[in-house]
DNA sequence: AATGAATGAGAATTCATTCAT
DNA sequence: TATGAATGAATTCTCATTCAT
């Protein structure tokens, strides 16, 4: 069942598909409301109608779209922090990123905006938790091991958001950056076995 | 101290550092030119007689700070496109990142603002031609393989900017990046030995 | 009285109304739209509510004061080109100059500045109409006598315009100019019958 | 003999020869001393050096080439007040015209510019003058008669800068316009002559 | 559920002008 | 006879926001 929240009429939802879209394209501060009202034919006041400020808007988005991602940690949390659980979390998370990449794309490309805004402590303590849970136990492991479990977090953003110029399906590109992001989970957790085999 | 007389002729050279320092923290958008003149303690009119624009000083940051980037591209270029080559390149790179890191960081965290710019055509040339650099030999590589190198590249960012928050030494956290990314192209070149574990 | 109530509605017509004035009165560079604001007691902001830019001000005041003219022109160029047709069209031009005179002061006082503006070209080519539409026949006519045909049309200005030092009641003077138009008029199309008394 | 003034190294002459160029292109108040400079290749400041303020340039071009009307002005006022005197001051005023065209052109396009500056009303008073001299004697001659008097004036004007986009050389139109200007004056001179003979 | 009309704050930019050198 | 560096005051314009209807 929807939320109530999403039910009240559409004019809420497209405000923010449209802003979504708007705010990935020319960036936060570069989106006007005035811009948004015009693509949606209705007046800049209508927007007050449905939120109360331009950074309500965002927070709506940042809400509804990275509801998942929370729901992800609240799982990993939960669990024990072996291998395989870091593996698992990073493929759920590859495919949140692929279902919510937009607003992602927007978060990497507009971080010192955001920075600024209320927005932005929530998304660092995501990343904050997440980074943590896939930190290796402290002392069992150099910091190049560590290094490689981040790294592969951001595998798998660049897979996603900065190989557009490349050729090949963004699912496949998704694939093998998600095949990638894996290896180097398990690299870390090994110690480095692969290091002076070449 | 510092008095009226000392400053005469490095006018330009600060405008440029409290700049770069003001893009960084608060994004390009949201620093105004009142803002920097005030750093300065000179009037907004006297931005204008350095710099035509306020696009202009970020241009000329581009210019001033990329150099270095711009040098190791030509090298690059130069040279076959070997393993070690590669190798090389990217501990080049690594070098050049720490030593325009704030520039480097502006860059990222203000992709949507700076894409709009002109200066952000260039920087994605660079990023173009620095990938390509990286890139496998059509057909003797799968695409996992070409993600492996592109990841190099990232890693090396992760490194530098995507760490704060953790503990540890920043030259410290460079050299574990670096280890990675070296680790990372010498598995893309490899074929990837390390799959056929999992 | 002048109460807030009663002024809704009528903004735009009373901005297009104090713009008149004062680039008539100061020139359309030298009137800020902080003047405008200040006389109509609103806000600059308000200005742009109601138009696009400023120079959008002077395009509406264009587009609904010359009408007359336009439809002066069209109506001309339907009739054949006779020499009374050309006295009936000097007839009406001197009435439509007189219904807009504050707007063709504000254009003959201000042509440097018209003619880099958008507005400019639109009036550039009015005029070319309707000199060409008091043209003799080529072939037929020296070319004082087509000087002499152009100068009735700036005899109009000169009544309306240029006489404002000079004693006498502006209709008196307008029709004395129109006297003179007409005289040039039919000595143009005479063959010029005077010439030989010099 | 040259004037001191014009004496003095070249730049001066060269600053007013840019100056009313420019000042007759894009008008009074659109060009700026940067734009005088730069076609000069020197800085604002040099402008400085050779006058005190912008309109200090307008004022000195003013003097310089209106200089032969004000001497004009002079003579006629010495002469008996006839049509030939009247004659031979618009045969004058033609030559003087056409040799200083560029500022009588800007004088005309500018007017409302020109009206706030002090130069304005020097302009307005050699006007004012020119006109007493064509004027016919009071209670001799209707409305009509003294404003083809006037209107000899602006066919002069109307000659040398409104007929631009009209085939033709500039000369042979001066001639034309002031064929019609004497004719103006001599119908003025003998009541209406040509009126009611068609 | 939305609009029309407006505002206050602030942005980037331009300009004529100054002055020590 | 100029220049380099700066200023103060203004300008056009944009934006998020408000509120009565």
């Amino acid at each position: 069942m929807v939320s109530t929240q999403s039910r009240r009429g559409d004019t809420r939802q497209r405000i923010q598909d449209v802003a979504l879209e708007l705010f990935g394209e020319r960036g936060y501060e570069k989106t006007s409301l005035r811009e948004i009202a015009e693509h949606l034919q209705v007046t800049k006041a209508a927007l007050y109608y449905h939120f109360k400020t331009k950074e309500d808007i965002l927070i709506s988005l940042f809400q509804d779209l990275g509801r998942p991602l929370d729901e992800l940690i609240a799982w990993a949390e939960e669990q024990p922090r072996t291998l395989e659980m870091k593996k698992e979390l990073v493929r759920r998370y590859s495919k949140a990123l692929s279902g919510a990449a937009p607003l992602f794309r927007f978060m990497q490309e507009n971080q010192a905006t955001v920075r600024e805004l209320t927005v932005g402590e929530s998304f660092k303590e995501r990343m904050l938790k997440l980074t943590d849970l896939l930190r290796l136990p402290e002392g069992e492991a150099g910091l190049t091991d560590q290094m490689r479990a981040f790294t592969a977090l951001f595998a798998l953003h660049a897979g996603m958001f900065a190989l557009n110029h490349v050729e090949g399906d963004l699912e496949d590109k998704r694939q093998a950056a998600l095949e990638v992001a894996l290896d180097l989970l398990t690299q870390a957790h090994a110690g480095h076995p692969v290091n002076g085999t070449h």
